[in-house]
RNA sequence: GGGUCCGUAGUCUAACGGUUAGGACGCCGCCCUUACAAGGCGGAGGAGGCGGUUCAACUCCGCCCGGACCCACCA
């Protein structure tokens, strides 16, 4: 362990007396930064357990920390960069004056766990017990929780470790199923079977918000109709598998084309069906052959189609993604194989005009990756549309950083059009809390309070409400994930179980997330949490861009181009990973990972402990005449104003990017390159009396003072490290932000500064002298304040 | 079709309407100057296009071109 404790009895002002003879000895003895005091560090943040909330605290400050959705390994670089600068908004935050409630949760529900179940143990939900398949889920789950956990720990997050939660927890899902019943109670859920997005790999109901389009290489059919008094016409397609289901030939009104077919009839090849031709304005002439065919369902159009038009639906596929007996011979067959076969058919019969490959944005479900299709199933739906107004009205009122990603948000409520399908036909998630009475199939909703389990458990009824019969099934579906999830805010405030706290802590003062899941995570936890309290969540939402790569190409497994954030950390250390990930973009913009730009990030973090350690050789002076500093001290002192106030901007605004690139600026190309060199001789005591030592001294502490604070809740060891070394036994995260300079402002002379250093620099270059060599040059006029320094600074002679 | 963001050196990224357009990586050259060669100094190299507003535009406005993403009923 190394010597920095919190109760150190280190005299920090026991240097030697200042005379200029001394040799100095820094205080920061190590000549390099040496990251494995960071797991030193963190062991004492946590015997200390310095960042305890309070909740009686007078400012408060409430982080809806994202619970971390474990769907495979490795963790995603992005997300553990995205969870150390939440950790910048606590350590922020804490800096301003207020109490932080910052805790971490695991979210471990739903179909993504289940995947990545299934590989890791090459096991199949529908091929097993439930209670089975669970007990693997949640090993899948323990071991990659644990890896997570590991991340956060070491890369210094500063929330509630000790109390973290677990949205599979008895607990967790005990306030689900309350929340649920809650709304049962008030008529927002109901049921109904309707058209709906259905994944056939995941076998279940997908809601919008869960289907991702993606451009696929489609095959557009053209193939031959033929009407009832035996006129030739062609329509394109791209699902010829669904002919079977056809119910409708349309065509637009002002074709002139095929004006003429309207109120025929047309035969659906293979099928022989007859089907109306209608003209509808939805048809496009331009595209395909300009005549569409309806089936059920090969889209929304269709749905939409069926519904308008009083079309009877022909089922054509069923839950496992096969064509049903409506198919006829390709019964059976999965989607695709239908659609080969079919084509295959169709070509031998010569009812094929031709085939062109177009791009096609195929909606897909967004864990599996399969197109998804559209087939009406019973599902339970929880009342949205409603509430679009007051989720727009809300959408405009939270304070959005950065601000141009409202929209995100305002689009996607503007883009709803279906209530929401909350049940899911899957096992590892929260169960749907509904017994039917086996006689009449009345649904029963229990009482909340209690964790319920009704595919395994006695209903909790004596009898049916309305036919009194004494037996129940249980529901075997679970929810969607979004639906426990989105109530995260009102988990940590221990909403429904302790009111005292629930009022202090909610809503949230803020809510970080990725951009990426605005539409779910971000909209469903605002309507969520109106609904059941009528406000909203929180005050702010945080939204941080995607981490791509170093080409700014999304990562993914199957491009190979997956960074590990784990021997990242190990080898540059978590400050310099952390320091990346702020100094990388500013809020809200895409940032780009690559181990070259964290090990860039980890020079900084040298440069920091290389002029630390020079400062860290004189004495510290608090004490000093501000009057009396010489003028490269002022103009320094003048800079670090202006630094610390445009840091602190940064931090109200919770934006890392600009405290990082400001502090780094300041610190590396005007503090160390030039301030340094210009006091170097004075601090060293060599042609400066006393007091203008000190006042060098003074400036030197200040400033490294100021900037350890700055830099805090970006890179908390290193700054703690040296802090506690040079400046006190108080941790540094500790401090608050109270800093007062007021100084003359010399902010002006910095161009010329540089411009002169710069020049004799150039000039001794050019004459082959060394840099401490004498040499004549002229001071100009307008820095001539500074004349003692820099004449010290380049050995200028008269 | 609508929307959001973005086009600054080979790459990445800054700058109240007035700057010799700043910095980082990479590249070239020189230097161990008592914090730092995981460094210092120097050097080469840049505004997508066209208009407009203005005394003044990288910055504001419009259009075009190009990229990323979101939304929408192109089968």
């Amino acid at each position: 362990m190394v010597n920095v404790g919190y109760n150190s009895s280190e005299d920090f002002n026991t240097f030697q007396s200042n005379n200029s003879s001394t040799k100095f000895e820094p205080k920061l003895q190590e000549t390099r930064w040496s990251i494995s005091h960071e797991k030193e560090i963190w062991k004492l943040w946590q015997e200390k357990n310095i960042y305890k909330f309070d909740p009686n605290a007078e400012k408060i400050f409430s982080i809806d920390t994202p619970p971390p959705y474990p769907s495979g390994k490795p963790w995603h670089v992005g997300a553990a960069s995205h969870y150390s600068q939440i950790d910048m908004i606590a350590r922020a935050a804490r800096m301003l004056g207020y109490s932080v409630y910052f805790p971490i949760g695991m979210d471990r529900n739903g179909i993504g766990v289940e995947r990545y179940a299934e590989k890791r143990f090459n096991i199949s939900l529908h091929k097993m017990p439930r209670e089975e398949f669970l007990k693997y889920c949640k090993q899948a789950l323990d071991e990659l929780e644990a890896e997570m956990l590991e991340i956060m720990k070491s890369l210094g997050l500063s929330g509630d470790f000790d109390n973290y939660y677990q949205t599979d927890s008895e607990e967790y899902r005990k306030l689900t199923q309350a929340t649920f019943i809650e709304l049962w109670n008030r008529g927002l859920i109901y049921f109904d079977t309707r058209p709906n997005n259905y994944c056939p790999v995941c076998k279940t109901t997908i809601a919008d918000a869960e289907v991702v389009y993606e451009e696929v290489p489609t095959k557009l059919v053209y193939i031959k109709f033929r009407t009832s008094d035996n006129e030739e016409i062609v329509i394109a397609t791209t699902r010829p598998e669904l002919l079977c289901s056809c119910q409708a030939v349309l065509i637009n009104a002002e074709d002139e084309r095929y004006k003429h077919l309207v109120g025929k009839k047309a035969i659906v090849p293979i099928y022989g069906r007859e089907v109306p031709i209608l003209a509808h304005p939805i048809v496009k002439s331009e595209f395909g052959s300009g005549i569409e065919m309806v089936c059920s369902y090969g889209d929304y159009n269709d749905v939409m189609l069926f519904r308008e038009l009083g079309l009877k639906e022909i089922i054509a596929i069923d839950e496992d993604g096969r064509m049903t007996n409506a198919a006829g011979k390709y019964a059976g067959l999965k989607v695709e194989e239908a659609r080969e076969k079919i084509i295959e058919d169709l070509k031998q019969a010569g009812l094929i005009v031709k085939i062109e490959q177009i791009m096609h944005r195929t909606p897909t479900c967004e864990r599996s990756h399969n197109p998804i299709e559209i087939i009406p199933m019973q599902e339970i739906y929880l009342k949205q549309l409603e509430f679009k107004d007051e989720m727009l009205k809300i959408a405009n009122e939270l304070e959005f950083l950065p601000e141009f990603h409202r929209q995100l948000l305002i689009n996607w409520i503007n883009s709803i059009t279906k209530d929401w399908p909350i049940s899911r036909r899957r096992y590892y998630a929260t169960e749907i809390p509904i017994w039917y009475c086996k006689k009449c199939g009345k649904p029963h909703v229990p009482k909340p309070g209690k964790y319920y389990r009704p595919w395994k458990e006695k209903a909790p009824f004596e009898k049916c409400e309305a036919c009194g019969s004494t037996e129940f099934i249980g529901e075997t579906r679970t929810f969607d994930t979004w639906f426990d999830s989105s109530i995260t805010p009102l988990f940590i405030s221990r909403f429904m179980k302790d009111e005292e706290f629930f009022k202090k802590v909610f809503p949230a003062t803020i809510r970080p997330q990725g951009k990426d899941i605005v539409r779910t995570w971000l909209y469903y936890t605002l309507l969520r949490c109106y609904q059941l309290t009528g406000k909203r969540a929180f005050q702010k939402a945080w939204i941080t861009g995607y981490c791509v790569d170093e080409k700014g190409e999304k990562m993914s497994k199957s491009k190979g181009n997956v960074i590990d954030p784990v021997p990242l950390i190990q080898k540059y250390g978590a400050d310099a990973f952390r320091f990346w990930g702020a100094s990388e973009s500013s809020l809200g913009f895409d940032f780009r990972a690559s181990e070259k730009r964290v090990e860039n990030a980890s020079k900084f973090i040298t440069k920091l402990w290389n002029i630390a350690r020079y400062v860290s050789q004189f004495p510290l002076v608090e004490d000093f005449d501000e009057s009396k500093l010489l003028p490269s001290d002022k103009w320094i002192l003048s800079e670090l104003k202006k630094t610390y106030d445009k840091c602190l901007d940064g931090y109200k605004s919770f934006n890392f990017f600009i405290p990082a690139t400001e502090v780094r600026e300041f610190l590396w190309n005007l503090f160390a390159n030039h301030y340094i060199e210009m006091s170097k001789k004075r601090a060293y005591g060599e042609g400066f009396n006393e007091e203008e030592q000190k006042a060098a001294w003074y400036t030197l502490h200040k400033v490294m003072k100021i900037v350890l604070k700055l830099l805090a809740p970006i890179i908390p060891f290193i700054t703690e490290y040296i802090w506690l070394k040079m400046y006190g036994t108080k941790s540094i995260h500790l401090q608050v932000f109270d800093e007062r300079i007021e100084i003359e402002d010399l902010s002006s002379y910095t161009e010329k500064l540089i411009e002169f250093n710069s020049l004799v620099w150039k000039e001794k270059k050019r004459k082959g002298l060394s840099l401490k060599d004498p040499i004549k040059i002229s001071i100009p006029e307008e820095i001539r304040m500074f004349e003692k320094e820099l004449k010290a600074m380049h050995n200028i002679e008269e």
